[in-house]
DNA sequence: GTCCTGATTAGACAGAGTCCAGAGCTTCGT
DNA sequence: ACGAAGCTCTGGACTCTGTCTAATCAGGAC
């Protein structure tokens, strides 16, 4: 995602190069994950594609949200029991969770080094390595 | 968790120890958690007890997890969206997640560095840092 | 226009977890 | 021993997230 202004006409095209056939529901939930962006949930994302007009499905907000995740065009984030958020963000990042407000912000992998990891089980491969900070603020 | 035998009269120590009332339905679930030492999910537990005779509701296994985690007697993970898993492993340490499998193994944290982490938020203080290694069998 | 394919939909469904009101136990005072 | 009080436990209803299905819809090819 380089900068760009995420306009419909910009994000059908971002679609389009993933093999993503961009109808209009799945425009509207792209506007909604990508403008405002921000760690969502998918009861968060119906919401806000319902507030404009489109009355789009939960149905289709959930396929949608999977079939976007499977093109790796979001990335979803597990680390509420209760639900999956929804990251627009794709470079590689980590996170602090603030756990009274369950507010997420990404941290840069760039800088981040976790060094004296055990080697891996015979015949596995790392997929990805995700570091959560659980903070809280600091006031009684 | 000091190596010992897991009996129930140890375990109804253990619990009286952080001031929880070691009934029969409580001593039986914490027996399930510490004698198989894995990462289990709430269903297995419920499973576990109800192999045996004892017995033991849907809920007063819910009420029962939540109220060791409270105890600071076991752990949670948080890892798969699904489901939490409960770990009797309370010292300080980090998991590989096998993502074909979803079974968890422990790192320990004490060879653990984490560097170039962000300063935190005004007036945050950082309650843990949960470092997840997603790992899969290499073979395609 | 018809045909075909893929996308969308409402609503049923499944599973995890919570809540509640009633029943069971235990402890304590008398 | 009896009764009251306070935990604890329980079935079952309920909520919420997420999936599935069968029907409908939309759009392109012809
Ligand atoms: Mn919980
Ligand atoms: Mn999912
Ligand atoms: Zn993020
Ligand atoms: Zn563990």
């Amino acid at each position: 995602m380089p900068e760009m202004k995420f306009t419909r006409d910009n994000l059908a095209e971002v679609l389009r190069n993933r093999g993503i056939n961009p109808t209009h529901q799945r425009i509207e939930i792209a506007y909604a994950i990508f403008s405002r962006c921000e760690h969502s949930s998918a009861d968060q994302i119906l919401a806000l594609v319902n507030d404009r007009a489109s009355e789009t499905s939960k149905a289709t907000v959930y396929n949608t949200l999977n079939l976007f995740l499977e093109k790796k065009l979001i990335r979803e984030v597990i680390v509420d029991p209760s639900k999956v958020f929804y990251d627009p963000n794709t470079d590689p990042h980590h996170h602090f969770y603030n756990t009274d407000t369950g507010e997420l912000t990404d941290i840069d992998a760039r800088d981040i080094r976790v060094t004296g990891l055990p080697p891996l089980p015979h015949g596995m491969a790392t997929e990805g390595v995700d570091i959560i900070v659980r903070i809280r603020s600091k006031a009684a």
